[in-house]
DNA sequence: GTTGACCTTAACCTAACGGCAAGGTTTTAC
DNA sequence: GTAAAACCTTGCCGTTAGGTTAAGGTCAAC
């Protein structure tokens, strides 16, 4: 038999053990069949899946939305559709997000270039207080992640 | 007396009462005065050291970044050339995310373009499943701060 | 028969907090 | 005068997507 155990499956789809582990453990591909050590073993089709994981990963998807995506298809509809809207948010968000890294940028560069003009009299570091006044904080990729 | 309660400082320097306790567990802060029944209360010059936390964050520093800054400047040292090395470092990595956001968005947007295109006889998704090649995984910034 | 490469689960680590619990305190309103 | 609202305390869990041990079982080769 073909049946791969899991640190060859993951080389075949170009993952970790681990990772695979963990998107079983999410729910994102069934409990595989086991050896009679309890070794996990997974065929071509697993491995359809689990490449497919993978390019959705790439796409940037998060676990939670492949997981939606692959429920909505075991439920017999085409998730399409729904994937579209989601890569529009995803493009929303990167927009959101080169926005945000232009002006931290900016402003970085800004303190950096005239860090020079700034003598050492400010009361921990001049570069860091003495740049008038504070542009409002730019909200990090991952923070906005985690809560709206 | 003007002493401020974890609140009305979080108020003061436009933050949050949990980030600041945070900060004080993390060792950016000193241990503060307590009131008689255990509550924190902050000077002015407390104040100084956390809108000089908060400056920091909006720069993009890590806390722990913030805390060398804060340690190397109770040492007597002047943090400012390291932080401008600092400084030089976060520019770089910002300029590797745009890079990697700029080639995930025209992905992205590639992908979604061409999902019309595409007929929905993909085994899971068609749109995921039916673009060619997969670029190399894009790493985002969360995952190159956390391992190398 | 032992070395080394693989597998198992479990648990801890990352960044920076938010949320909640369970309880004590202060303030405000009736 | 007291009751409720609004603070405060510590502490633990959750968030992303796994990496990295730890402790132990399995399998092939030498």
């Amino acid at each position: 038999m073909n049946a791969l155990k899991v640190g060859e499956a993951a080389a075949a789809i170009g993952s970790s053990a681990r990772a695979i582990r963990l998107w079983q453990a999410k729910g994102l591909i069934p409990a595989s069949d086991r050896s009679e050590v309890g070794y996990r073993l997974f065929t071509e089709s697993d491995l359809d899946r689990l490449r497919f994981i993978r390019q959705a990963k790439d796409l940037g998807l998060t676990l939670g939305e492949i997981k939606r995506i692959l429920d909505l298809r075991q439920e017999g509809a085409t998730p399409c559709p729904q994937v579209v809207t989601l890569l529009e948010a995803h493009i929303a968000a990167i927009d959101r997000a080169l926005a945000d890294l232009h002006r931290l940028r900016a402003t970085l560069t800004g303190v950096r270039d005239h860090a020079d003009e700034l003598a050492g009299d400010g009361v921990i570091c001049a570069i860091i207080e003495r740049r008038g006044a504070c542009p409002p904080a730019v909200r990090h990729e991952r923070d906005r992640a985690n809560q709206g």
